[in-house]
DNA sequence: TCAGGCCGAC
């Protein structure tokens, strides 16, 4: 089942290429006709055959393919494919690509390690982000901040908040300047542990070392504030920083309006919208997000919803988020139908759903049990690119059995495995008795063939 | 590159 495809992409691939050369030959010579005139831009043959391919084994073999054919990547080349492996998360032909690299002493610039570095710490691997940040002048490119305060937010990010101290301390021996952005990582750091006093100090110690606060270190600060409630603190540091000339944005107003809202105090929330606009700052997305998650958390949806209609009357228009707020708390209370209503309103007002959009939707369904629309939302999904979770697609495999949908079914199934994804027990269970119960041949026929692809993982 | 409203993984 999975080498059939295989072959089809190769044999796809190789003429691909064929007609690649026959066109690159042909312009060479018109070029060669008309000397006098400018050689046009060279087009990028290999990357945008890449950008048709999702599977990192063929981009492999189309990468060493093009090779073979006399085709010289550069410096594009190689990061495209760094890019889709790190994005794949293919660690392993990622790290063989790029010794590759290395070994062929392609001059590389730091925005791919930091692209890696960032994946790596996406998925848990901090050492191999600190590994690979101690490798980058090994491929003739320089560190700088950039990459360094990316390796500190890796480590923060994965709770290893002493060892980017850690690091933090030990900048000058590696050459990197410490700047606000350093600064506010560990600030970060610190307030995720709970550390305000050492928080102050190392602001305190900014101020020292002529490293100027920016308003990412005062909205940390305040965030950390409005957490905990303590909005008297984090009203004085709004004064404080607009005394020093740094300004409040709408990120500052919304961590108030949250804080506020966390203390049961809505209305003073609403009225900030009024204060930031009166003193120059433009609400945002972000500030009407705020109530209107407030408003979704006690269930008075209605108001949000008029909340939402006085924002597009104010010019606002409500982006990705400011819907799947309602989408979400709809699709909590059982309202898939109404939640469904905001996934064509936000089509109709040119507002592409994003993956948390769909999965809400789907889970929606299933959750009211309606398979059948949650299996059209996913097919939706599924060709917008984004992909369910693993949950989402047993429970409308499970549930599509229930109403002995089979074929469908079978559909979801053959797309989990088409995404490599693995299928709960409860899934297997359902699947298989409901397979045995209808005597469904084509249904038994892909079930044995999943089994099998399953042993042979 | 760092702060921030939605999913949900970690």
């Amino acid at each position: 089942m999975t080498l059939l495809p295989a072959k089809k992409t190769t044999r796809r691939i190789a003429s691909k290429i064929s007609h690649h050369f026959t066109r690159t030959r042909s312009s060479t010579r018109s070029i060669q006709k008309n000397r006098h005139e400018r050689p046009q831009k060279p087009i990028i043959p290999f990357i945008s055959h890449l950008k048709q391919i999702d599977d990192p084994e063929s981009a492999l073999r189309l990468f060493h393919e093009y090779q073979r054919q006399g085709f010289k990547h550069d410096y594009p080349s190689y990061a495209a494919v760094v890019y889709m492996l790190s994005r794949r998360r293919h660690f392993e032909a990622l790290q063989t690509f790029l010794d590759h690299i290395r070994d062929n002493k392609i001059r590389c610039q730091e925005t791919i390690f930091i692209a890696v570095m960032q994946h790596y710490g996406d998925c848990g691997l901090s050492d191999r982000a600190i590994q690979l940040f101690k490798q980058i002048p090994s491929f003739n490119c320089n560190r700088s901040s950039e990459s360094f305060n990316n390796l500190l937010n890796v480590l923060v990010s994965n709770g290893r908040v002493s060892d980017a101290k850690d690091m933090f301390s030990r900048s000058s021996m590696m050459g990197i300047r410490l700047n606000s952005v350093s600064y506010n990582i560990i600030l970060k750091g610190c307030v995720r542990n709970d550390e305000w006093v050492e928080a102050c100090s190392m602001f305190e110690k900014m101020l020292d070392r002529k490293v100027p606060p920016t308003v990412v270190t005062y909205n940390t600060l305040i965030g950390f504030l409005c957490k905990k409630g303590d909005m008297e603190k984090a009203f004085r540091l709004l004064d404080d920083m607009t005394r020093k000339a740094k300004y409040p944005n709408a990120v500052t107003y919304a961590l108030l309006m949250e804080g506020l809202c966390s203390i049961g105090k809505y209305d003073a929330a609403r009225k900030l919208i009024f204060d930031m606009e009166y003193r120059g700052c433009k609400p945002g997305q972000v500030n009407f997000g705020v109530l209107i998650t407030d408003l979704g958390k006690r269930g008075k949806i209605e108001e949000a919803r008029s909340l939402l209609v006085e924002m597009k009357r104010r010019k606002f228009k409500p982006d990705v988020v400011t819907y799947n707020i309602f989408i979400n708390y709809l699709c909590k209370e059982g309202r898939a139908t109404d939640a469904y209503k905001f996934l064509v309103e936000m089509q109709v007002e040119g507002c592409q759903p994003n993956s948390a959009t769909y999965r809400m939707m789907v889970d929606g369904f299933c959750r009211i049990e309606d398979f059948e629309r949650g299996l059209r939302v996913l097919n939706t999904m599924l060709t917008s690119g984004h992909c369910p979770r693993v949950d989402t697609f047993c429970s409308l495999i499970f549930g599509l059995c229930e109403m002995e949908k089979l074929a469908d079914a079978c559909f979801v199934l053959e797309e989990m495995e088409k995404r490599k994804k693995e299928f709960n027990s409860e899934a297997w269970e359902a699947l298989t008795r409901h397979v045995c119960e209808a005597e469904d041949t084509h249904a038994l026929l892909l079930l044995s063939e999943l089994v099998i692809d399953t042993h042979d993982d």
